[in-house]
DNA sequence: GGTTAATAGTTGCACACGCAAATAGATTGC
DNA sequence: GCAATCTATTTGCGTGTGCAACTATTAACC
């Protein structure tokens, strides 16, 4: 094998592994939220975006952005979190083609129980994932980070 | 913030790179293997998988692993595949409980045709996110991987 | 050695997703 | 100022997924 392919084999593997430190992450998380507040990771994403925010609005596109969804998809998500009553759809003033999404009072408490859940279990499985060799450097890399989204 | 909130703030933003990356990569992936072979990521994997196991089979669950996906996806995407004459199952003689799942000629030529595609896609997508500084770090964890998976 | 428990895989069901087409509003060009 | 184009969001539709319940086989126990 020359030089090239090891390159490519790196990739793959190192493509693989993320997928793996990926999968590991979402189920934990998943399992965490669902089972503390009734929220799958994409809900959870959205409910974070938005507070993030600080109190202000995102547009769908936005949002679809910020959960890695498909318009139709963003949608969907924000009718049923509408439909719980954590949010709130308003129509924009300057862009009536635009929607912006609200976080309700509802919303935000529902969003503060779960963040200390979130926080703990991903800290959790971070501290699990490093253990295991493969996934070592990657979650030293995540670590790293000090990236602004 | 104390040193502890900054922690939880790291880990998050890392938590969020690391998606924003595996989805960039996903999504090209899928539309190269799509394009190209009528392959699905996941499909695409279970093929490689496979393949690494130099002609010999994986059980169910070895590919559930592979791919991480749940049990009853597994039985429907090795159906799939074995509807479009990729692969075959073999019953298991000393536990028959199990099954094997096996590439067949047209797999393995699929396969061999779909894995440059793959390869040059997953190279293109991971040079493109390296130039990104926020996904930089991870890229380069990634290729540092000497993981034995 | 026969009952009980564990394991491997499959199916019913509900649901979240992406794609493509549809709708509604903004923007451009002339 | 109006036609054509572009953008933002929503719906119809088909499909892939996980969970829980089910079947079939093996292992454990006494």
């Amino acid at each position: 094998m020359g030089i090239a392919d090891d390159a490519v084999e790196i990739r793959a593997t190192g493509w693989r592994t993320l997928v793996a430190l990926h999968a590991m992450i979402e189920l934990e998380l998943e399992r965490a939220l669902g089972e503390s507040a009734g929220l799958s990771v994409v809900e959870y994403t959205v409910l974070d975006a938005l507070d993030r925010q600080d109190g202000w609005h995102m547009r769908m596109q936005q949002l679809a952005r910020a959960a890695a969804l498909s318009p139709s998809a963003t949608t969907r998500l924000v009718t049923r979190l509408e439909d719980r009553g954590l949010l709130t759809r308003v129509l924009c003033a300057d862009d009536r083609r635009g929607i912006y999404s609200e976080l309700t009072a509802a919303g935000r408490a529902l969003y503060e129980t779960a963040r200390p859940v979130h926080d703990a279990a991903l800290e959790r499985v971070l501290a699990e994932a490093g253990e295991r060799p493969e996934l070592a450097p990657m979650v030293q890399a995540l670590h790293a980070e000090p990236a602004t989204v």
